[in-house]
RNA sequence: CGGGGCGUAGCUUAGCCUGGUAGAGCGCUACGUUCGGGACGUAGAGGUCGUGAGUUCGAAUCUCACCGCCCCGACCA
């Protein structure tokens, strides 16, 4: 491609919405423009990356025996009721009217389509099993749509749908999808990792999402320094303490600590460890009021909270509620001196073995040091997995300690059993003769979001560094003085050619614009390897070679320049 | 939806407090000089000051409403 027949749409300053890295590289670059809210128009250059994307999911989705379909983007409402999803789905999802007042939906996803054409056209067990995928157009009203291609209302996603006979089949779909995912993400050329994923009500079933890591990412990531175990800090188990509670060693007093009510307060106060204070948090569910307390430097995980027992569908307690509870206010409360037949206290694993800790007196502008279980208060009457892992915690698998990294959720790998294909009706005939339901996987890659996460661990402040296997162009040729050296002129052109002639995706900056330009251009966009040609080389008979990450450029006969460029190409 | 902020040329913005009819840099067009790291000069195009109402002799500026966008939070197969 020559520049001058290109669309660049370089910036050199990036439109104040832009916060992110990425968000304003794309911007800057010529990638992508914002038309509305989370909503982002593709320009030539950004659409040469989204091909490039598509075409390794693709590949590998095709090398792992699934088949491409389209669906449309716009489904009718009986379907998504069918499933009882037309409400439950809530206002992330667009809803539309035709002229006839029939409704609609813009698809946020396609579990309903798919199994209404299992359920029409996969009649026998002979014919399973069988995986079908689309790239498509999604939308989902997000509250907060933010972070520009990362979390838009509009984005495209591969999402591909696995049809089994049985849950040994599934999972060997699903093992299959896994597989082609680590591929897929490794050929673009990402660090990421896959984790563990909630598997939610659906139980049983499997999950895993794959993270891309970057510093910006909005979840948090444990994994093991000793093994494979990886898993979003939602899901990732604290393990109890392997140590027992230590025998009580000082007596309980009660000291005043006036307009001190936060746990890093009163650690300070007192200059003792944050890691020997308690934090009480009141949360009501089923009408009872429940203490939970985890130690004063951890974090409380509201996702297993929802998972213990009794705690299902919880909610933060009133003020009312806590003073009735406790006799006393936030900031101040604690298991001591509680009236158990109005409140129930869940201790975290870490909590429940600890001795002469210090907690709030249930009583404003006072605490208690040195309490114990048992002596000072009755034993919890729960004890449970409830913080966040922090980094040094044991790993879940016994093996190494966790730590903890953030990163950008760019797949997701469901085993979905049979959800959707009983609750629509989809089932095959078996070998025996009786009609089961087909056993299903569902699995993601946010296809636009692949595009931001790369920029977010692939750049510097110069711009944008593509892995080669996503770059717009991969290689650019920059003449010094194209207009005005015929020598450059010529030699800026066979290597033109002789690149697009071995397929190399090159950009040839015919611009006459000025070098710095042309050069600035080229490490805004990003692309990976350059060649440039002047005056000053072609008298000693070279070009100057440099990859986006060199420090400097390298010299290179003109006639080696083109084997020297592909000997650097990743494949 | 709650809290905060912002809307002035394609982009970044000054002017607003203290009302008097809009200015800069980048970008764009033309010409000239330049030409190995975002050149310089000259000339030029480009603005419903988000929209509407109000106050006023007069509103980008003050008031109100609405719209849009951004940030924090809640929310999020």
């Amino acid at each position: 491609m020559r520049a001058s027949q290109f669309f660049l749409a370089t910036l050199k300053e990036a439109p104040q919405e832009a916060e992110l890295p990425s968000h304003k590289l794309m911007l800057r670059a010529g990638l992508i423009r914002k038309l509305g809210s989370g909503l982002y128009t593709w320009l030539p250059a950004g659409m040469r990356v989204l091909h490039k994307v598509e075409r390794v999911i693709r590949e590998e989705m095709d090398r792992a025996g699934a088949l491409e379909v389209s669906m449309p983007p716009v489904q009718p409402a009986e379907l998504w009721q069918e499933t009882g999803r037309w409400d439950l789905y809530g206002p992330m999802m667009l809803r539309v009217k035709d002229r006839a007042e029939r409704e609609y939906c813009y698809a946020p996803t396609a579990e309903e389509v798919i199994t209404d054409i299992a359920r029409k056209e996969l009649r026998s067990y002979r014919q399973l099993p069988v995986n079908l995928y689309q790239i498509q157009t999604k939308f989902r009203d997000e509250i907060r749509p933010r972070f520009g291609v990362l979390r838009a209302r509009e984005f495209s996603m591969k999402d591909a749908y696995s049809f089994d006979a049985d849950e040994n089949g599934m999972l060997e779909s699903y093992r299959k999808m896994f597989d082609a995912y680590v591929r897929i993400f490794t050929r673009l050329g990402l660090k990421f990792r896959p984790v563990v994923a909630d598997t939610g009500e659906i139980g049983g079933s499997a999950s895993h999402e794959f993270q891309v890591l970057a510093e910006s990412g909005e979840d948090l990531i444990a994994y093991s320094d000793a093994s494979d175990y990886a898993a979003n800090v939602e899901q990732a188990e604290a393990l109890a303490p392997s140590t027992r509670r230590p025998a009580p060693a000082r007596a309980m007093s009660k000291d005043p600590t006036p307009g001190v009510g936060t746990c890093e307060g009163v650690a300070k106060l007192w200059s003792i460890p944050l890691a020997t204070t308690l934090k009480a948090l009141l949360l009501t569910a089923n009408g009872r009021v429940h203490m939970l307390i985890i130690r004063g430097d951890h974090n409380l995980n509201e996702v297993k909270v929802g998972k213990v027992h009794g705690l299902r569908g919880w909610r933060w307690s009133t003020d009312e509620e806590i003073l009735h509870a406790c006799n006393g206010p936030a900031g101040y409360l604690g298991p001591v001196g509680l009236d158990r037949s109005r409140i129930t206290v869940v201790a975290d694993r870490t909590v429940a073995a600890m001795a002469d800790f210090v907690c709030g007196a249930n009583e404003k502008d006072f605490h208690l040091r040195g309490v114990n279980w048992g002596r000072d208060c009755p034993e919890p009457d729960l004890v449970a997995d409830i913080r966040n892992v922090v980094p040094g915690d044991p790993s879940p698998d016994g093996r190494g300690l966790l730590s903890i990294v953030r990163g950008i959720e760019v797949g997701h790998v469901f085993a979905l059993g049979r959800k959707y294909s009983e609750s629509m009706g989809a089932t095959y005939t078996a070998e025996d003769g009786t009609a089961k339901p087909f056993e299903m996987g569902c699995y993601g890659i946010g296809v636009t979001r692949v595009v931001g996460a790369a920029i977010e661990q692939n750049h510097d402040e110069r711009g944008i560094i593509w892995p080669d296997a996503m770059a717009p162009f991969t290689v650019a040729v920059i003449p010094m003085g194209l207009h005005k050296s015929e020598a450059v002129r010529e030699t800026a052109i066979a290597l033109y050619e002789e690149l697009k002639g071995a397929g190399v995706d090159v950009l040839f900056d015919d611009r006459n614009e000025r070098p710095g330009v042309m050069l600035a251009d080229q490490e805004l966009i990003g692309i990976p390897h350059r060649l440039v040609v002047g005056e000053r080389g072609l008298k000693e008979g070279v070009v100057e070679y440099q990859h986006r990450r060199d420090p400097e450029a390298t010299k290179v006969q003109v006639a080696q320049a083109v084997a020297h460029v592909r000997s650097r190409l990743k494949p």
